[in-house]
DNA sequence: CCAATAAATCAAAAAAAATTGATGATATAG
DNA sequence: CTATATCATCAATTTTTTTTGATTTATTGG
């Protein structure tokens, strides 16, 4: 009979949020895009297309994964989609120096 | 003659910092293994070896990608090393939330 | 309805990261 | 010196992620 594991301070589950969080951070490209969102504000993909030179299909992929890390959010107007940082992810996430490169403003930077 | 690039608000370096640091953090057995240390304060790899369950080669594997990215400090005594959270550079990339998962102390959590 | 534009999705290929088992280096104890 | 223990490193394999180009979906304007 297996022994259920003791008391887990730290959820399985809890890492595995925090793994999909840091997964979606851990790309050159991504910071980049997030850090152009952070200044540029609510901007749609063919605008990111040009500013970041990159093909749309892979721009659209690396969009995806930063949705659903729920560190982007998207208002969709016609066939255009825009997108914005979602400051309250990164607040829960980063720490104040990181987000002052990433979230809009430059609060106390 | 090719245009140099336009004031780069962030540079490439700054971002492959980032870059390296978030990937260190992008996987949920390192993230155990931060989440013991913190824990357990200073620790030699074959106790971690024991509480992760993890083959030594490939802890040691992945002790090395946190050492790289200078979220670890050891120390060696004989042929013991001792891991340990650096606190610094914690508290430099996360948030307070995540610096009470993962660093010592349950300070104000 | 038709053509054009924006963007998401898909499948195949390429690149990067993780796992495994073996080997090597160093220190200690007898 | 020899045997043992701890840990790092290496090369081969497996797994995961990224890139690419093509296709699909949806919307708008004529």
């Amino acid at each position: 009979m297996k022994v259920v594991s003791p008391v887990d301070e730290l959820s399985v589950n809890t890492l595995e949020k925090y793994e999909h969080t840091f997964k979606a951070l851990a790309d050159k490209k991504r910071l980049h895009l997030l850090h152009l969102l952070s200044r540029r504000g609510k901007t749609c993909v063919c605008d990111l297309e040009e500013e970041l030179d990159m093909s749309q299909s892979k721009l659209s992929y690396h969009l995806k994964i930063l949705m659903d890390a729920n560190l982007l959010a998207r208002e969709t107007k016609g066939t255009w989609s825009f997108y914005e940082i979602n400051e309250l992810e990164m607040d829960r996430v980063l720490s104040d120096e990181l987000c002052c490169v990433f979230k809009p403003g430059f609060n106390k930077c």
